[in-house]
DNA sequence: TTGTACGCGTTATCAA
DNA sequence: TTGATAACGCGTACAA
């Protein structure tokens, strides 16, 4: 492997005057400058990146936690990231799996943006404490080192079931995600919030995992106690759509017997007939706000939390309890600000 | 942030002895040696990266390479190649965009697997010929330190214009991918040998970019030209799901007037209505191959090429020319062994 | 057990 | 001014 050292050889300089030049110092005369680069470049000298990180104590690399590779979600939010990250001259990485976990506190990378709920708070504490800079995406926490970019859950939640509410329904399932996830937990409060204080609004709580095999047991249990209109909110798309599939099996059609609404408006979202109404929100802004933050905690300044907002997507899976002998007419999509 | 030279302070030894007690060497006592471990562990030591990685001349990391992070495919084949990767010892990236190329010259990573056509091949050959480890997924390369993993593109393009023949089919329109693709010249190499082979088979290729719009596109292009029964096989499963979309708008039907087959039997192509017929193949397979055959040529094992075997799973999107006035009927999927 | 050279690049200090 | 010397970052592993 080519170093500086060989370069300085070939050039018959010293390696501090190669490592002035190839950084662009003004301590080199040009003609030694030029003629150092040229034989940079014919050697194919390429920096060694454990050298650099080690001295310089940065490795201008951003690593991003997901608890999985698979997931719809990801997509736009990964580009935004990947866009300020680029711009701002970091790289992004994407880690999976505790064994990853290591990139942080051997600093291999500069920061750390979390959304996996398996990646225990203490753990993130306990790294923030020793002074690696954290943005979480999906919890909360308060320390210097840390900054929150979440989801407004209250809003999507609140959003959802008041667009049940518009549409008549009086009966409202939810089903919920897995016991520790803090979406679940906020949009469940605000799902409460909203519900006492509508007193003629009853609502049956079932949990789920945020995943579709989730929305189909769900689904099971609703078709077997059913006794009239009814609605669910699904807090995540994908156990809505495990939902609807179970359901279009049964007697109970959606967007007739049974309205459904769930909450990310993932892409799949679209395809599913009929359309799954939905919380949108972007995804690209998520990720994107998420790399500003921490770059910017990393280069020190001072940042507040940050939330990003949703919007409601209507779809033909809520059309009001029964539309009796009418036909159901598949609506536009339409997003309506909160 | 503490390094093996404060735990050999605090325990008043060398750092050597350290860093021997920290890798389980039987060159020290167990009696220090458990004190230092028990010293490392208050301390709250962790090694750091950069300098082992600059001494070992290994990192213990392998990137993935990928156009862009979204894309159904990649769900699988990233934990397919995570969970070998972290079997046999190390960590995996994932990586997107040019910038992030240097990560493989400057060895912050051991080795690298390419499914990213924009990723040129010369670079590539670049990085090969100066020692560095590589396994391709997406074009053929000859060189000692690459190794190729390949679907077996020519079966399943095989599969899918004999299954649309055996069904009756007289025409064929084929949506190809985007000029550069290896896939999509394997794909379509593989047609003409169908089709040539097939006297009465007339094909028509239409140019596409394995995206959804240019589905799309190829949807209005027929739907102007129709005249009577015909075929697409879309040469992945995007541009099969924009062109059954684009046709829901006309007064051809997907699976009567027109059938459908797509190829890589992606998530979303089991919720189109009718399900996408399709080529499958086993993504998480192809990914954990890809790694062991990366990590086998890192540890300087000679390893041959490899090859990722298709299926064919049908699909009510294809069910003969004009079915006249029988009801179609959706079929279960089945997958035929090629 | 320990001293020390080494991996490679950065940068402060010092000499020509 | 221009450029060389050397310390440094941190962990590994050989020689003593």
């Amino acid at each position: 492997m080519v170093s500086i050292k060989d370069i300085a050889k070939q050039a018959g300089v010293s390696i501090s005057t190669v490592s002035y030049a190839l950084n662009g110092s003004n301590k080199v005369t040009d003609e030694t400058s030029s003629k150092i680069l040229a034989i940079a470049k014919e050697l194919n000298y390429v920096p060694n990146a454990a050298a650099r990180t080690l001295k310089k104590r940065e490795s201008k690399i951003l690593g991003v936690f997901l608890t999985d590779f698979s997931g719809d979600v990801y997509g736009d939010l990964l580009s935004g990231m990947k866009a300020v990250c680029n711009a701002q001259g970091y790289d992004l990485i994407v880690c999976s799996g505790k064994q990853s976990h290591r990139m942080l506190p051997e600093r291999m990378i500069d920061g750390a943006i979390i959304l996996d709920h398996t990646f225990a708070s203490e753990e993130l504490m306990q790294y923030a404490d020793r002074g690696h800079k954290i943005v979480v995406l999906d919890r909360e926490m308060d320390h210097p080192n840390i900054n929150q970019v979440l989801l407004d859950n209250k809003a999507g939640a609140t959003l959802a079931m008041e667009h049940l509410i518009e549409q008549g329904h009086k009966k409202i399932y939810v089903v919920t995600g897995p016991e520790g996830s803090f979406d679940s937990v906020q949009r469940l409060k605000a799902v409460r919030q909203v519900a006492e204080r509508e007193a003629d609004v009853e609502w049956i709580e079932i949990t789920g995992d945020f995943e579709k095999s989730g929305g189909e047991q769900a689904a099971d249990q609703i078709v077997q106690v059913y006794d009239g209109p009814a609605a669910v909110f699904c807090l995540n798309d994908e156990m809505a759509i495990g939902l609807c599939d179970r359901l279009a099996d049964s007697a109970l059609g959606v967007g007739q017997e049974i309205d459904v609404i769930g909450f990310d408006n993932i892409e799949l979202s679209k395809y599913v007939q009929p359309r799954l109404a939905s919380i949108d929100y972007s995804k690209r802004k998520w990720g994107s706000l998420a790399a500003e933050q921490l770059i910017k905690i990393i280069a020190g300044e001072p940042v507040d939390h940050e939330r990003i907002y949703v919007t409601l997507v209507e779809g033909g899976s809520v059309s009001g309890p029964i539309p009796s002998d009418s036909v159901i007419s598949m609506r536009n999509d339409r997003a309506v600000s909160y």
